[in-house]
DNA sequence: GAATGGATGGTGGTCTGACCACGTAATTCA
DNA sequence: TGAATTACGTGGTCAGACCACCATCCATTC
């Protein structure tokens, strides 16, 4: 035997295996998966393994455990990805400029979307980013756009407004497949 | 006593306490962390509670561990998300709109960036984003494409590239403050 | 002196068993 | 019948014990 196969960490294989589990059981969000105890009879896998993996995907936003209750699937539109992530990134990249600088982008692609969309009325040309973003129809950049704004800090986004959205109808995405 | 306090598990407390010890530590990639049974100790927590959070942290990429050397900071560009949560994307069709949404807003931003600070020059016509995104000079910006590329998969975006090239020259970013 | 190889201690990986805190459902009792 | 109590299942946490692995030190050996 030249390496005795490294097996890779039980905690892993728990999760592989609750991945199997969700498809073959054709599990959706909300739905209730096995006690912590039972994964670890059903898997030969202790009880604290097991946990580190149900941790790890609860980090994630992938499930949701209410003590006194069990776990249960998550929609991945409440995943945990962009506020964790960004804790992390914001310690290094503290640069304000960073911030700004992509909480536009984010703005602006929000509007132009809109405005592809043809979802722009004049009414809506007072109205906050708060908005913007809902009516964009898009989670994820509704996410990660909120999260950015809070470490942006407040300004007086209205005031560029007006330059924005003229931007945006100028913009074309392009198509795909 | 009304209410308990109902402290947020201790795992999450963890993991905040990690966070802080890097800033305040100013660690960095490859930077050692302390050992389990050390930050068991120094944070009055059960092994098991750390490991939860370690093992989540792990997961996400954010650190490595060696069995036999200890735990490390890794470099985030290496993060772990992208086979993981795929595999959880049972009903996609949505948000996988959402990321190619996203992912087009980014690299639109990037190519308006760039645009605006003059630093697109006729050889980059045909780079790949990488290279923009490098050039770009915004780590947050960066990153958090890399990890919207990973959930949108491989696709052709040289193809949309001299479409988006022309449409960012068009957009000029409001100044602020 | 240099190279070998074993002993030692530290680290992550895992398991077990024991509690606690919390919800729910069954049971009991008025 | 209805309210209170109990029992049970669940996640949350802890402590201790092993194992596997790695690095280091140090005595042995050449």
């Amino acid at each position: 035997m030249k390496e005795s196969a490294r097996q890779p960490s039980k905690f892993l294989a728990v999760i592989a295996q609750i991945q199997t589990m969700i498809k073959t059981d054709a599990l959706r969000s909300g739905d209730k998966i096995p006690s912590e105890r039972e994964l670890s009879d059903r898997l030969s896998i202790g009880r604290s393994s097991v946990r580190e993996a149900l941790r790890a995907l609860e980090l994630l936003g992938l499930i949701e455990t209410r003590r006194g209750e069990g776990t249960f699937l998550r929609d991945f539109k409440d995943h945990q990805l962009v506020p964790l992530i960004g804790a992390f990134l914001f310690d290094q990249d503290q640069k304000k400029k960073d911030v700004q600088e992509v909480k536009a982008i984010l703005e602006l692609g929000c509007l132009a979307l809109l405005a592809q969309k043809n979802n722009l009325t004049s009414r809506d040309q007072q109205l906050s980013f708060d908005h913007y973003m809902e009516k964009a129809d898009n989670r994820l950049l509704e996410n990660i756009w909120m999260i950015i704004s809070d470490y942006a800090g407040s300004d007086k986004e209205n005031e560029r407004l007006d330059e924005l959205l003229e931007a945006a109808k100028q913009i074309q995405f392009p198509e795909r497949q």
